[in-house]
DNA sequence: GTTCCATGTTGACCGTGTCAACACGTGGGC
DNA sequence: GCCCACGTGTTGACACGGTCAACATGGAAC
């Protein structure tokens, strides 16, 4: 069925050439990762379960490098996505500041695997030139245009916007890190509570000082 | 030379039985960690760099993990006694604190690869009980102390100190990880600038709200 | 001196990433 | 309609690394 009538746009899976593979193998990947976690990620299985041979792989990535890579750069996508929903979804102001926050842990711990792809130093720095690299900028932007914009309403010190979202990422980053490691869990309190702790402080050290009367 | 005249207290390193080769096989991975990074450390080499069989470390360590459990643990030894030095050295005062996140910072670029085997998630959750959690908690310790220290003077805010400790170790980590991931660099400051930077916003986070004439 | 046990060794196995050589099949040029 | 080339997928093989089982060794306790 060349030409005939294939199911609209629905990409074929002849016995062979599989059509979209490289997707397949992206999602895959993905699946794998958030169900079993990185290291139980292995390009035979990956095939395997796509009823693909163990190195159908190699024509679409470099590497398990690139496969990796390409999963960090998926899951900035949809990072930058939930950032900027959460922001406009606050209004703009203290509080989609505080949802951005939120929501960042969230994803963080909800994709603990897929966060810790896409900061756990497991793609090289040699990949992180090229789409990575845009992609994980592009996230970050949105954290610096949100400071920006605050800094206009006067409710953050006009500090360096770039220097304050560098602050502001490291503890929600560092937050979330420590909470995937489980290393704050015998701080007592839960994660909700702490996000929302970090979050508080978090906005102390960046909101412009009080003018009183 | 069995008992007979040894270099005195000097470990033997016999043909057969090593002496202490626990604590060598120890030492020799936090080099090549240190020197080549976590994924380069293969039990094979490490044993071949002290002339010892591949194996042979299986007499001393339940297997891979464990020896980077050690290795961990070790690290994080070395790292409160950091923290503490720099504390008492910088007199327990607001200067103290500041040294204290400024030597946190030092310590994991100059040991990055170390400092992800702390904190990375190399070690599995069963390997973190025992020694690990023990050395890790005495660590993070020293920064509760310290806090509580400073409630006491009057220059933190009262909220729960290990509340606030966990924040305060979130915004450092963080800082440190993405230093060390290289994903600040395109941020323009130096990795000091950015230290001291976050350092002035945790303490603003942190400082009792300034009693004013 | 004999014996036992901790410590170290050798051989082997399996899983995994990767490369090279080969197979297939689809689309473009005739 | 035919053929060829190239993109895509497969099979075979290799090297490497963690781990286990069986064996070797030597020092210490009796």
């Amino acid at each position: 069925m060349p030409s005939a009538a294939p199911a609209p746009e629905r990409k074929r899976r002849n016995a062979y050439h599989h059509g979209n593979l490289r997707q397949a193998l992206l999602e895959e990947a993905v699946r794998t990762i958030r169900e079993q976690g990185v290291e139980a990620l292995t390009l035979r299985d990956v095939g395997a379960r796509l009823r693909v041979s163990r190195t159908a792989l190699y024509r679409h990535f470099a590497d398990k490098q690139a496969l990796l890579a390409a999963v960090a750069t998926e899951g900035f996508r949809t990072f930058r996505l939930g950032l900027t929903a959460a922001w406009d979804g606050g209004g703009h102001g203290r509080d989609g500041f505080l949802a951005q926050g939120h929501a960042y842990i969230r994803f963080a711990l909800e994709n603990s695997s897929h966060y810790r792809v896409m900061f756990g130093g497991y793609v090289s720095k040699a990949a992180r030139e090229s789409e990575l690299a845009v992609e994980g900028e592009a996230a970050f932007r949105v954290l610096v245009d949100a400071l920006i914009e605050l800094q206009q309403a006067g409710l953050v010190r006009r500090d360096d916007a770039l220097a304050l979202a560098v602050f502001v990422w490291a503890s929600v980053h560092g937050t979330a890190m420590l909470a995937i490691g489980g290393q704050l869990a015998r701080s007592g309190a839960s994660v909700d509570a702490t996000a929302a702790f970090t979050m508080s402080r978090v906005w102390d050290a960046v909101a412009a000082p009080q003018t009183r009367p």
